[in-house]
DNA sequence: CTGAAAGCGCTTACAG
DNA sequence: CTGAAAGCGCTTACAG
């Protein structure tokens, strides 16, 4: 049988009122009293019910989290991050995907509107943003890790990406390179153009070629580069595995990484230091990302004001062997 | 403001009961009633509070998953396996993990307690063993998540890791390698010795160099095992991350793969195909073990019986590169 | 087929 | 400093 704040207030001959003060302010009880109160929780071993508590008081002390997949690669960082945060304020999380498509999103929007958690943190919504914002705007407190540079209508934490593309351009020239080939993602996200900008201010190139953030629009940019004859001693990947597909292009054409083609990559995702060679990378703090997000949320949640300018939180270069810092 | 149960009914001109019916059985109204009970729901957007909802059924429609840390190499795998499972059957999915210590574990004790979910997924429960073990004798449907053949007093999924070992050996012995060096993982779990005594089986060696699950221990037994004049033309690693660091040993050895030593892993983690040379290695099914685990809990909580021997999944040997099928 | 009432386990004015 | 009572938003015997 379960035991209940009704037993704890019995055996401790006091009002279930006097009770459910010691548990939560503390204050106004006789000490004396509380003391008995205490004990008597200790030996019955009494814990509230979380569902009775929550809606008692109208919040479950629960936040929700929201990622399109859980399997890429830099996603398992930012979400110990978020659940190292959230569980030390002593919430809990619960997580939502939008892998099965619109039957998830269904299931999602329900538990949004059944109240399941008192606030939301999204990464990269997608197709969702719309619904996101809305959810916004009726009240829920929302916090986006923002690393393709959405710039939503609502609070969010993003990094320096255009500093990124920068050092990767400055680290390049200053190991002496000069003609560079930048493979990037889609166009169409705020992160792409910045990191693109922030390289080209440095090292200025129309080398440039569009994909998606995989492995093969790396190993295609450059099968098609060195076949169209394009000359360049460096390459500055938008992500990791774009990076890991450009290596492997390179071997496949005899070309050595990084005596005449230096790489640089962007995320340091945990491949990136089993790769051949080794990739040097534009490291984004992916943990920290989602740490700050939470801790975000939750000042929110507790009142506090929270910023509306998104948060950033600075890159990091990371020099391995395929672009060394000298050569 | 919120919409109640209490306002449906005023609108319906009908009581809550009629209501709570019509939502939940279905049967036992007029069609009639019901119709224009379901257009009020409709038109008022009324989702149910999940909190209210749990506190009268004294159930959450939530279970609770708990890992020691998120950022393991294949559990992206098994938490997308399980989050699919779970809210495709409209449960909600509450993370914790033992990462931050005994502070973790505080507080997930705490949620157990406070009855925060209905049912409990776990990953490797190092030294929380005892304690899980505990919850389930009182009451808490468990199920165990076992790459590591622990092979608990509850419920669990696990898979063929014998097979496994003789699957590397017989093809390592298929492709005309015959002497191997074996590196594993902690001998004290179950894991390491089936895949050893697997191995073995096929193609027995007394060359064993026992370590962590790491990719350090995979580099400095290679070493050792060339420093020490060891002969062998084939190595089997315990895991990928061990791989990889057999790899790398070997390559600042001069030595080639697979013309000279041919490596075999284990897992078929994400990194497995970017290694220099892509790494053959046994696949463990991460997904679809947190599938069945989900769904194995959910038949629990639904009153099902569910098995109390292990639920076996098979590996899968994938040849890549590292080790190809003939040579 | 339908509803009034009790109950799930808490919190929180309100009164003393 | 303490308690009786109402309320959070549902479900579920019980009675009709």
């Amino acid at each position: 049988m379960r035991v209940t704040i009704a037993d704890v207030a019995r055996q401790a001959g006091v009002s279930k009122t006097t009770v459910s003060r010691v548990l939560n302010t503390g204050a106004e009880v006789d000490s004396t009293t509380a003391a008995r109160v205490r004990e008597v929780i200790d030996v019955l071993g009494y814990v509230p019910s979380s569902g009775a508590v929550g809606l008692a008081r109208g919040s479950s002390r629960t936040i929700g989290m929201l990622t399109p997949s859980l399997t890429w690669p830099w996603m398992s960082e930012v979400l110990q991050g978020v659940v190292d945060t959230v569980e030390a304020a002593g919430y809990g999380l619960l997580l939502f995907t939008c892998h099965r498509g619109a039957d998830s999103v269904r299931h999602f929007a329900g538990q949004v509107s059944a109240r399941a958690f008192d606030g939301l943190l999204v990464v990269e919504p997608e197709n969702t943003l719309d619904t996101i914002t809305a959810m916004h705007r009726r009240g829920l407190p929302v916090v986006l890790i923002d690393d393709r540079g959405h710039q939503p209508a609502f609070p969010s934490v993003a990094t320096t990406n255009r500093a990124g593309g920068a050092a990767a351009a400055g680290h390049l020239l200053a190991s002496g390179r000069g003609r560079a080939l930048v493979v990037t993602g889609r166009r169409d996200f705020g992160c792409v153009r910045e990191r693109l900008d922030g390289f080209r201010e440095i090292l200025p190139t129309d080398l440039v070629a569009e994909g998606e953030f995989t492995e093969q629009t790396g190993h295609l940019a450059v099968r098609r580069a060195l076949a169209e004859g394009r000359d360049f001693d460096c390459v500055f990947a938008h992500n990791d595995l774009i990076a890991a597909g450009v290596l492997r292009a390179l071997r496949e054409a005899g070309r050595r990484v990084p005596e005449d083609v230096a790489v640089v990559g962007f995320d340091d995702i945990p491949m990136a230091r089993h790769t051949e060679p080794p990739l040097t990378t534009i490291r984004q703090p992916m943990r920290r990302m989602g740490e700050t997000a939470a801790r975000l949320l939750l000042a929110g949640l507790a009142g506090e004001p929270i910023p509306h300018e998104p948060v950033v939180l600075p890159t990091e270069l990371v020099v391995r062997r395929s672009a060394p810092a000298h050569g």
